[in-house]
DNA sequence: CCTTGAACTGACAATACTGTAAGTAAATAT
DNA sequence: ATATTTACTTACAGTATTGTCAGTTCAAGG
């Protein structure tokens, strides 16, 4: 129970990080724990070596966020207000939803996935606690289902044509986050080319997707039989 | 220093485990892992939680598989097998591989990917190491690939119409893959319904993925261009 | 029967990590 | 100018986890 009150340590050193703003320090903070945790994985994200990377001691860490959980948290809520912000702009800023493969889009979503290590944080998230909801990611998904529908219906009345259902639309922008997501994750593994060459067959599969997508909410609609997906109880 | 020898702590315990074939209290020690890293993710992967479940003590999973990272090879290693076979098995049953919404094929993997728990560990061990090389994946997706090429050129003589291209088949497989992974890890979170239906909304994407892919290399084969990817350079 | 090997165990060593306590110095408010 | 807040530090507590050790029981082979 003791703990000897002892003399202060080092009464003016000089090696004490001069300092800055919470915000600052924080940023750098959030900063190397994405590093860490898309290099390494999860088991890299040590408090000791996030301070040490930073510069700073541990501790401190602890008085910005609280816990590492507390840390955990805002990397998470960083990162996908990140890509929420740039889906957002995306959609908002024109066209690049359905013309010219989704490219635009999809590209960018695929970018965060990548490099911004979004993919590898949101894995990482899941498997740590398969039963949290990450009712961001729900929110995303139905305003761009939204977006693209409303889009797709001004096309019709110019064009002509159907508009697929919202289901049927649901469904692709799923399928592009899926692919978006385990490409990020495996896409290396399942490539069946040399290594330099991975990257540009990642593009091209992103291209192809794109296209893919497109052409199937732009025609080829293949409605799904109206099934009673089992058992509907309740 | 030391470690005096003390005396056997209980001579003849009758709470000792029957002593079993190093077999079967393996798989025990396996099955019990895969459950633990299925529920809870990577961090409840303990020895002695693992040692708990079976009814042994800890060391006995040391004696057995070495160390931790052995333990972890060998779940690896009986996981991606376990596909390898199911996979094999269904491909060469005979046909299911594009008709019927390519049915089968997809519904096992997805199965495995799930209840299976094979997308949880394949996820966990990208993160861990995001260079290694987890060559079994690229082996069966190839597999996959030829055979689907020689059925649909099997196909294409009885009905006529135009085979797609390899890359072509390549790509649509490893959507697949990648949906169904996917899918697994982060399906949940990006479905629009309400909890209990989830399982039944689940399948109904299965379904109405298997019926696009097979739509796409039956017939709208919309051709990439050729595009130098970026650069080429070497 | 006796020896050898292997399945299995309890106790312990070593280490590593998160979180707390107590204190210092710089900025901000009074 | 003084008081207060807060960014930041060192030292330490507490605990959990992997791995080692020496020993026991059981089975199989000579």
């Amino acid at each position: 129970m003791a703990h000897t009150p002892r003399k202060a340590s080092t009464p003016s050193d000089p090696r004490r990080r001069p300092r800055q703003t919470a915000e600052q320090t924080q940023a750098e903070i959030l900063d190397a724990a994405g590093r860490r945790l898309a290099e390494g994985g999860p088991d890299a994200l040590r408090l000791q070596d996030i301070a040490r990377d930073v510069g700073i001691s541990h501790p401190t860490i602890l008085h910005h966020f609280g816990s590492r959980e507390g840390l955990m948290e805002a990397l998470e809520k960083r990162a996908t207000s990140a890509l929420t912000e740039e889906v957002g702009r995306l959609l908002l800023s024109g066209r690049g939803v359905h013309d010219e493969a989704g490219g635009p889009l999809l590209e960018s979503v695929g970018r965060a996935m990548n490099e911004g290590g979004l993919a590898r944080l949101v894995a990482w998230w899941v498997l740590r606690d398969p039963s949290a909801d990450h009712e961001e990611a729900g929110k995303i998904t139905a305003r761009v289902v939204e977006l693209i529908r409303l889009r797709l219906e001004e096309e019709q009345e110019t064009l002509g044509g159907s508009a697929p259902s919202r289901e049927e639309i649901a469904f692709t922008v799923r399928l592009a986050v899926l692919a978006m997501f385990g490409d990020a994750l495996i896409g290396s593994q399942l490539a069946q080319v040399a290594a330099p060459q991975k990257d540009a067959e990642s593009k091209r599969f992103r291209a192809w997707l794109g296209q893919l997508l497109a052409a199937h909410l732009r025609g080829a609609v293949t409605p799904l039989p109206e099934e009673n997906t089992g058992r509907q109880s309740d």
